[in-house]
DNA sequence: GTGAAAGCGCTAACAA
DNA sequence: TTGTTAGCGCTTTCAC
């Protein structure tokens, strides 16, 4: 039904080769055969079959991208970008959701492998030496998550988690938690590594937890009971749960706790209080990110993060 | 390096035939042979390649899915949705995003259409003659948009609508102004025609618009300068940005005047005033389409929506 | 129940 | 500059 390469060398009397070549080499053609050839196939509607390409040269044009969460207003963004950046360079993207599920991400990982050149990672939540071990078969690019000799987009948690925690040390808080995130998650152990290494500071874990509002909405009980005046939390979402968690049990933000979030998502710019918050740029990120990885090249890309002051954070109340 | 079919046969001693059966026909294969085979396949880590598969037997097991914009938190769900049903029938899905340019979705649709076994096109921008042009040579399910024997999920746009206006009527409005969304949109098309068909109405119709906060922000003014006391935004986004736009102009809401938005995304929910909007069921939307889309019926299915009164809409202040 | 052989659409030496 | 040929990894008749 649809035309092949052959059709379009019958219709302009050349061979299938000379057909081939007028679009994976065109230069080794001559012009006015070029142009006959490129005639036809318009006229035909020619699409060169990207299977039967990669099948001959290993290379599929398809690019594989992997989030814990596809409704995580995180990462949207961050999609939309490498997306859009793929499909400058001709290739498509297979975008697929983990659920936050190592086990997930792993088998999504194998099945993907075959069918790309290349793995975007992104958030993973598998360890460093399974990743490790699936990137012998796989060109691979981890967003956030470091790992010896893999190249790598980071976005510098540690500093904007440093940077939200003076930020509360300036208000005059003493007592802050650390509401992280869930397991085998890079951020979240960055976050807890800038807040070890915080002075002056009063410190309660608590996690992990689900990245989610849900999340957020279960540990506010633990955050009262912890007698906090501050908190970091992993994300946004998270924050959002935490302030609504909290008015549940009568806690006030900024009023008696201060909240301060991560990834400045829309919806805490809409929240009351607007969320203070850390910005992560998740487009360039996923932009970098497909950069990285069509070039090949060995690089370890670390973005900056900022913090954002607005409504959530304030002095804490005089005991 | 990754082990193909022959490195199976080999290690087992079996033509590559009966492997490719085991596969693909298991019935057709003495039970004896099949372990065996499939012993070899687990210890050798063999995965078909699907590229070749596809040369061979016309399917992918790739599916396309397009939509407007991904990062509008509208389509995230159905995404989300939409992978992990197919997931489970074993396809994989290249996300696409058309930056809401009609071109850029026929493009797409294109270099598309040879990778997969169908396509999903979600608020399709071009015209009901090009996609049906377009399906002429894959298969396609629409969401939201109705096309004569496509199959499509409809989310039930014009009842939701009404439904919003009669709250509106109901809490003492005439005049009201409809901001519609981008054209080509048949949802926004679908909101017209609800609300022409709704009497007792004085309407005054603003648009298109972006569908996006800024296309809220924008026709603002037009929607001061209009006398309106009540609004039907064609989204959550829009209606988000139009109140913003409005608080800037001095015009509360809903003191002023009542806003009613379309989606319910998280955004609106936290928003102050809380959003009062009309609930689109984007996830079963998502899977139902991959269903109808891997089933290859020619189905139409319409999904409710429901309107959920919170606070941006009010009875209109005496004249 | 299994093997042999052809071929899907294309590319990549090699020859002419 | 163009044609010839073989083959990518797999499925699918057709024989045995």
């Amino acid at each position: 039904m649809t035309a092949t390469i052959r059709d379009v060398a019958r219709a302009c009397g050349v061979h299938v080769s000379t057909v081939s070549r007028t679009f994976s080499a065109p230069h080794l053609v001559n012009a006015a055969t070029r142009s006959k050839v490129l005639a036809a196939a318009d006229a035909l509607g020619y699409r060169p079959n990207r299977a039967a390409q990669a099948l001959t040269t290993g290379r599929t044009f398809n690019l594989g991208l992997i989030v814990a969460d596809i409704a995580n207003p995180f990462f949207p963004p961050l999609i939309k970008a490498a997306q859009a950046q793929a499909r400058q360079r001709d290739y498509h993207v297979f975008v697929a959701d983990t659920d936050e599920d190592p086990r997930a991400e792993e088998e999504l990982v194998r099945t993907l492998a075959k069918q790309v050149d290349g793995i975007l990672l992104c958030s993973p939540r598998l360890s460093n030496r399974a990743i490790e071990r699936l990137a012998e078969d796989t060109p691979f690019v981890v967003v956030n998550r470091r790992i010896k000799g893999m190249p790598a987009v980071l976005m510098d948690v540690g500093q904007g988690a440093a940077q939200a925690l003076d930020h509360l040390i300036g208000l005059g808080h003493r007592k802050v938690a650390l509401v992280s995130g869930p397991s085998g998650s890079w951020t979240s152990d960055e976050m807890r590594r800038a807040a070890a290494e915080t002075p002056g500071l009063d410190l309660v874990l608590l996690g992990p937890n689900q990245p989610t509002e849900e999340g957020g909405l279960a540990v506010a009980g633990d955050v009262a009971a912890s007698g906090v005046t501050g908190v970091l939390a992993y994300n946004d979402l998270v924050a959002l749960g935490l302030i609504e968690g909290l008015a549940g049990l009568g806690v006030t933000v900024p009023g008696e706790v201060s909240v301060i979030g991560f990834d400045d998502i829309l919806p805490g710019r809409l929240n009351r209080p607007k969320l203070t918050t850390v910005t992560m740029p998740a487009a360039a990120a996923g932009r970098l990110a497909v950069d990285l990885l069509l070039q090949g090249e060995g690089a370890l890309v670390t973005l900056e993060t900022a913090l954002i002051v607005r409504e959530s954070t304030a002095a804490p109340r005089q005991a």
